[in-house]
DNA sequence: ACTTTTTATTGATCCAGGTCAATGCGCGTT
DNA sequence: AACGCGCATTGACCTGGATCAATAAAAAGT
């Protein structure tokens, strides 16, 4: 039971990681997810450079808005944030999840205004690459055009996958997706696949499947029954992967 | 009735564009819609001499799919195509419609692979880009860079706002928002804003918008009552551009 | 011009998931 | 430890849009 808090070497780094905002892209945990990947001595010195890391917000706190005048793109450093496409009615749907060596804000590149609003889930920082120091730099670096161009395309690639999801899956087909989404993410960075935290509430999961709140409730409850997951509070253990990647469809 | 049909100046010089594969991006009518917008001279020239333009396909022809070894970006230089992403099950997701001057294949670039499937859905042509010399290309031109980023980051907030429609909107914004949006971009390519025809099927409209075929049926023939549209079988007139307005949410 | 096939329309019925309502529970506050 | 509040769960019921079914009408082929 108390193994759902395990805390791997890793997440001691990334915690450590979250205290110390001048540590540079050399020594940081999530070089190898993050933009500097590639890129070497003298060009990441530069890129370096130009981040500003100190960024820090607590939890609900905005990071931009469609209000906010565009001027970087975000990598999250520690923590995890939720995008979001507003309407004027007030409507809102909820576009991803980032946790940390993912970007943020790349939807504002082609009208220099964002599009969607961030907002931090939990206490969680950011570097902030701003847009124009970026492109000079990446003009005279073709690594990091590269990877800019990768990230776009990853982050492009994702979202056609989403409207399938949105558009194609049931409901069960998509909170197993998500499950398992979630789990290769945590993967990736180094925590267990298996036992994780949800830092995102149901509201904000149902939202961003297309469903109902209680929907999603009584998928986890059902999972839970049917020996899939446990799940307590936020608290998620995936106990039959493979039972779930038949179910996503 | 007979000026569902009309044919615009611009829509002339398209069509003589189609026979004429080997026009220069100087002379293309739609340069000013398209990537090498921004570039002059030499750059042009340079970017001109990778370009392959001699692809043409006919209506249900595939420009790629997912076992397609991926080697190119695409530019619609005439007709429509529309992009799937397809499920092992024989699901799939129309993701988008395609109109000149437009891109196909950059979800690619990250994986190296093609994500998804693209169809002509009438006799069409496209500009083939090679991503390697694109790449290589860019590295010297920086405001093909910028151009390409923008290009990803328009799909980007694109797909974002598609996400809300199909999460969030009811049948009827959802279609109301995708004629409009059909709309703007014939006006922008210079075509009636009013008058259209329909490239794709009842069948493609209802499977982008997350509907069923009848559903998109019932609405064109409901928005037909209300006095919004006038359609016959292909051929659609926008009659109250404003109702249409507040119908999207 | 005629046949076949595909695509679209319209009506009748159904159901996955939404909405409404009541209750429970974790967590932060004093 | 008691209170209050936002979040989560569970049950009962409802509905928007799906599915099924029957034509109809284009388009494509011969």
């Amino acid at each position: 039971m108390s193994q759902l808090n395990n805390v791997t070497p890793l997440f001691k780094d990334l915690a450590k990681v979250e205290h110390d905002h001048q540590i540079a892209c050399q020594e940081c945990a999530l070089y190898r997810l993050c933009l500097p990947l590639g890129l070497h001595n003298n060009d990441l010195a530069k890129l370096d450079s130009i981040i500003e890391r100190s960024k820090s917000l607590s939890r609900g706190q905005s990071l931009f808005n469609a209000e906010t005048p565009f001027k970087s793109v975000f990598v999250v450093r520690s923590g995890c944030f939720k995008t979001t496409v507003d309407a004027v009615d007030g409507r809102e749907q909820v576009t991803g999840f980032y946790f940390p060596g993912e970007f943020i804000g790349m939807d504002a590149i082609y009208q220099q205004a964002y599009q969607s609003s961030a907002k931090a889930l939990e206490t969680s920082t950011v570097c902030e690459l701003p847009y124009d120091k970026l492109q000079q730099f990446s003009a005279t670096i073709p690594q990091l055009q590269t990877q800019m161009l990768n990230r776009l395309s990853k982050e492009l690639s994702g979202d056609k996958s989403l409207m399938f999801l949105l558009g194609k899956k049931t409901a069960e087909e998509k909170l197993a997706t998500f499950l398992l989404s979630l789990s290769r993410r945590f993967q990736e960075r180094g925590f267990s696949a298996r036992d994780f935290q949800l830092s995102m509430s149901r509201g904000d999961i149902a939202n961003h499947l297309g469903l109902a709140i209680e929907t999603v409730s009584r998928l986890f409850s059902r999972f839970q029954d049917e020996g899939l997951i446990r799940i307590q509070n936020k608290a998620l253990t995936l106990l039959d992967t493979e039972k779930l990647k038949q179910l996503c469809g």
